[in-house]
DNA sequence: CTAGGGTTAG
């Protein structure tokens, strides 16, 4: 297999993991049969006749009979000469289809007649690698464009926003970039201020996300749904629910009712809460309040029954579409695969997945990041190399997703050092949590030097660390008792934001280790950064002191120095 | 051409 360089491929890891456990099996054939039933069930060969197991079959029939005829030409038709106009379509066409490297053939082949594209062909281009995630080529092509001559509009500075909307420095950029589009004369519009208010909303800014809504009021924008609909999410997110629901029921207030994709936010929140019956009730009440359900809606709804082990009900709601006339996505279907997984279904799951082209579907990535999670819980380490293997067959291209899975799967078996030749992989994309994964194993097998090594490679790679990162890397570095480099480790931490609990967790370490210069360090690195103190490292203060002994302490001049501040007497 | 929602991983 190509993405593994000089390893052996996993089937040779499921060979070797199948040899290990012969004896094993060969053991239990001969023991008495009451042993048997702590192994894991044989993979059924035959579907059961569940009733889960043939509601999904009957979904899967719904889908395929249901399935649009491809809206899309062909990709990589031969070159022809065509308006720009026609190419833009083509492009926005794949763009929303996701396929962002059609879209980038695409522009190469109108370049080759129109050397110069117009902006909008720029946009579309620029869009669909900011929906990709592309974020270099993103920066790379705007400069391209402006340095071609033609200018940007509204729409393309808009488009830069969006694609930093989840950069931990999107803020700074925002700041930045606005004054200059305003100079370069394109004047922000109601989507540009939306996407500033759904990056504020996204770095936890409420305050700041309604001071940007009084000036759209101010330079005469009109906020819309999608303005209001952020700041809904903002709340949800932050699991401030009532306010949600309320600034829900004032939109309706101000003319500005919720639509089927504010309600989807707010029913997504309600299942988190388990406060299923207040869904319930806004279905009841969709109707008279003017919007319909749509198969999101109850996606949202059967994957929030479906988290909170609610199966039966995930089913129940499948009906409930049925009967509405709603189709079942693809999306459905995965949730309802993710439920029998869950249902302890898991064996018939694999059964299904086998038997998908016989039922009618093409099982996409997420299928196999269901049941390969399932399994990796489940330490079936074989079942999840053998679906690792499937998919390649398949054709279907792994996400940094699958990668995490197996990379958990090979740990969990004691093979840190085959899911780390994963990594010196060039095709395989890491992501942060990929990287947090192994970094997380390294330390529990308290290989610090791996660690750091892996850190580096992250930081090379720019791979922006997060929250889970840090943590690891604060208890590795404290683990190796290098208490100062932990503090400055969390000082770097703020590059990304303020999170209160890394800052209990590194006073946890100073407090058991009696580092009460330190935990001043740590406070006064704090204050003069502007943050509050946390009442936790202010009783950490106490506790260092009880511990050292209160008399004897020399730094309590600093100490009382920095209650004083605390308390705003300095 | 551009703004808000759904599935998987730590």
């Amino acid at each position: 297999m190509p993405w593994i360089s000089n390893s052996p491929s996993p089937s040779a890891a499921a060979r070797a993991v199948s040899r290990r456990r012969r004896p094993f099996a060969r053991a239990v054939k001969q023991s008495p049969p009451v042993i048997q039933k702590f192994l894991p069930p044989p993979p059924s060969p035959e579907l059961s006749s569940d009733a889960k197991v043939s509601a999904f079959c009957a979904a899967v029939a719904e889908f395929s009979r249901c399935r649009p005829a491809s809206p899309l030409p062909s990709p990589g038709s031969s070159p022809s000469r065509r308006h720009p106009s026609a190419y833009n379509a083509l492009m926005t066409s794949f763009s929303r289809s996701g396929d962002a490297d059609e879209v980038i053939r695409l522009f190469r082949e109108l370049m080759l007649w129109h050397p110069i594209p117009n902006a909008l062909c720029y946009n579309t281009l620029i869009n669909s690698l900011a929906v990709a995630n592309r974020y270099d080529h993103v920066d790379k092509l705007f400069d391209e464009m402006v340095a071609s001559g033609v200018a940007p509009t509204t729409a393309s500075y808009t488009i830069l926003l969006k694609s930093r909307s989840f950069d931990p420095n999107f803020i700074e950029y925002a700041y930045k970039l606005i004054p200059l589009m305003v100079q370069s004369g394109c004047q922000p519009d109601t989507s540009s201020y939306t996407m500033l208010i759904a990056g504020l909303c996204r770095a936890r800014r409420m305050d700041e996300a309604w001071g940007v809504l009084d000036q759209m009021v101010e330079d005469k924008l009109l906020p819309t749904v999608q303005s209001y609909t952020c700041i809904v999410q903002g709340y949800c997110s932050e699991g401030r629910i009532k306010e949600a629901k309320r600034l829900v029921a004032r939109m309706e207030g101000i003319g500005c009712p919720p639509d089927v994709v504010t309600h989807g936010i707010l029913i997504e929140a309600l299942c988190e809460a388990g406060e299923f019956h207040e869904v319930e009730k806004l279905l009841m009440e969709s109707e008279k309040k003017g919007w319909k359900p749509n198969e999101v809606i109850y996606n949202i709804y059967m994957n929030g029954f479906c988290k909170a082990g609610k199966i039966d009900e995930s089913f129940r709601l499948l009906e409930v579409m049925l009967t509405n006339e709603l189709h079942p996505t693809i999306v459905t279907l995965n949730i309802l695969f993710e439920c029998l997984c869950r249902d302890s279904k898991v064996w018939e799951a694999k059964c299904l997945l086998e038997r998908s082209a016989q039922l009618g579907w093409d099982p996409d990535v997420f299928f196999y990041n269901s049941l390969m999670s399932r399994f990796c819980k489940m330490n079936e380490l074989v079942c999840v190399l053998k679906l690792f293997n499937d998919l390649f067959k398949k054709g279907i291209n792994p996400d940094s997703c699958t990668f995490t899975i197996v990379i958990r799967s090979l740990c969990k078996a004691g093979m840190l050092r085959r899911a780390k030749c994963l990594f010196s992989n060039s095709s395989f994309a890491a992501d942060v949590v990929a990287f947090n994964t192994l970094l997380h194993e390294f330390y529990r097998a308290q290989e610090f030097n791996e660690v750091r090594a892996l850190y580096i490679k992250m930081i090379s790679e720019n791979i922006i660390p997060n929250k889970f990162t840090y943590c690891i890397m604060i208890d590795t570095l404290c683990r190796e008792r290098r208490y100062m480099d932990a503090i400055d480790c969390f000082l770097r931490s703020l590059m990304i934001g303020f999170f209160p609990d890394l800052v209990i967790r590194l006073n946890n370490w100073l407090v058991k280790a009696g580092k009460l210069r330190e935990i001043l360090n740590l406070a006064e690195g704090l204050l003069c950064r502007g943050l509050v103190i946390d009442v936790s490292v202010f009783s950490a203060l106490i506790r260092a002191l009880c511990k050292e002994g209160y008399c004897k302490s020399n730094d309590l001049d600093r100490v009382c120095l920095l209650l004083e501040r605390m308390l705003g007497m300095k």
